[in-house]
DNA sequence: AGCGGCCCTTTAGCATCGCTTCATGGACGT
DNA sequence: ACGTCCATGAAGCGATGCTAAAGGGCCGCT
């Protein structure tokens, strides 16, 4: 039972004779009479007659046409489906941000996304290697990601990049530190400093590279710590300096935190995420909202 | 949107792999393969992803596998559509019949279809000459046609012939007729008579034939009367014979029907109908009340 | 880590199908 | 009786959907 030879017997029905029918559907009445023809052979009773020298619906071929009207509107439907489903605000959107990220966004979006009315969130942090992130699109419909500035850009071709926030990396030393004397700090007062880095590959590696190439020498990386929240407490005996991002680190008395003269290092944070997860409406909605949030402070 | 396609995104749905859902519809996977990808062209959106090795629906291909159900179920019910248009009982059907059958039968059959709980009938009578009976199964599932039994048969190419009654045909005269005294009825006996016969071509114009072959010599017929009451009312006036059927004919004290001694001479009486009118449980259903109302008296 | 198997995709080639054009045969109106 | 309109059938062509075979990714096994 095809669909097209039941269109077809419609239009019969409808236009009241086959030329019409076949002028509607922009074919030839010799096409239209052969798939009706097709049509009949799985009816067991005629479906057609010849009506003077028109051709009508019989009885059986009226209760089929009626039927058709049933199959023409669940295609439509099923059209529509893919659209509907992209636009639909139940289906939950699925969020991951890095640890830091996620703890400074997460509260305030779902706030924010609650009072809007949007779609339910399904959060979860994951702080990959800087090559995983692009995966993690397979999982998530937003995926939180920062790289510094200075390395290699996400690669374009499997992910949509969304910049949310560019973050300066400040140079992080105890209030009590010798570093805590000078007014500014340059590359060369920290060169020599023990360092706490990240792991290696992980995203935020390439900063303290960054620092190094202009030391013109390696730094001494004493400890490898990635989060910064650890990292801050490590800084906080004295012991070992280590950079950390500007906005999203919490303040602690115990610390200062202060930028480079001679040395802009930033960190970027992206949204990645596939770029048909951006036909969908709610997740759009969420991506706005997630920019609201993550906007650095007015002060 | 092609219903294969949708059918094949609905097997992997439920099958989990494309190979399974290939073997399910007896196809290559490559073909499954091929008729997704068009179909995946349509969408602005993946429908399908790879997950490890097999193949699976992404949320926008399930909200679409999901309409396509609907779009199967309403094939489905188109599939029936025919044939439970000729179960339906609620289809009326139309029946019509000769003058004398009308009169003899609707009554009695539109009681008998109303106690069985049949379908509406739509009555209708309808007195054509014998050649154009058959066109009439155009405009009626039944048709109650008579022709002389002597006379060629209904053609059996166009039309479906279902006997209904034989009825022998009697010579009809006046109770004064000077025919009365004679106690039997011979062809010679009549053969001088005047007649009263039908108009030309009409069905029973060749049961007279029949009688003027059996005499050997051409009948005089004075009247050309196609009602059997017009020409009985006739008869009755002792001034023309004529012939008339034995169980359809009114009684009338008037009247007396005698059968020819050497001549048996019937009409056939026929339900004409297309072949697919018997399909309609509801066509049989009338059909054979209609055989139980004209069975001929028992006595 | 290497390897074999499973699964999906791609390509090429083939059979089928559906369409158009052209010709034929009825039915209607003038 | 003719011309017109309508539906159908035959022939041919292009498109489509299939199979088979080759290719590549992912997994599990050793």
């Amino acid at each position: 039972m095809d669909v097209r030879q039941l269109r077809m017997l419609r239009e019969l029905a409808e236009r009241g004779s086959l030329s019409a029918a076949a002028a509607a559907l922009h074919l030839s009445p010799s096409a239209v009479s052969q798939q009706l023809a097709a049509l009949q052979r799985a009816a067991p009773v005629p479906l057609t007659e010849k009506r003077g020298r028109r051709l009508a619906l019989t009885a059986a071929g009226q209760a089929l046409a009626e039927a058709a009207v049933d199959v023409a509107a669940a295609l439509d439907r099923a059209e529509r489906a893919v659209q509907e489903h992209l636009e639909s605000p139940a289906a939950p959107v699925a969020v991951c941000a890095f640890h830091s990220a996620a703890r400074a966004w997460f509260p305030p979006l779902l706030e924010a996304v609650a009072a809007a009315g949007g779609p339910p969130l399904r959060c979860s942090d994951h702080d990959v290697a800087q090559d995983d992130f692009p995966r993690l699109v397979a999982d998530h419909d937003l995926v939180v990601a920062h790289r510094p500035s200075s390395g290699p850009p996400w690669p374009r071709r499997t992910v949509r990049v969304v910049p949310l926030l560019s973050e300066p990396m400040l140079v992080a030393h105890s209030a009590q530190h010798p570093l805590a004397r000078s007014r500014t700090l340059r590359v060369a007062d920290v060169a020599d400093q023990p360092w706490i880095g990240v792991h290696e590959g992980y995203p935020l590696a390439g900063a303290l590279q960054a620092v190094a190439v202009a030391a013109g020498r390696p730094l001494e990386v004493v400890h490898r710590i990635n989060e910064f929240f650890v990292a801050a407490a490590v800084v906080a005996t004295g012991r070992a300096v280590a950079l950390l991002p500007a906005h999203t680190t919490h303040p602690d008395p115990r610390l200062v935190l202060r930028p480079l003269e001679d040395l802009d290092v930033r960190r970027s944070i992206d949204v990645l995420c596939r770029p048909e997860a951006l036909h969908r409406r709610s997740v759009r909605q969420v991506l706005d909202l997630l920019h609201a949030v993550a906007a650095p402070p007015a002060a």
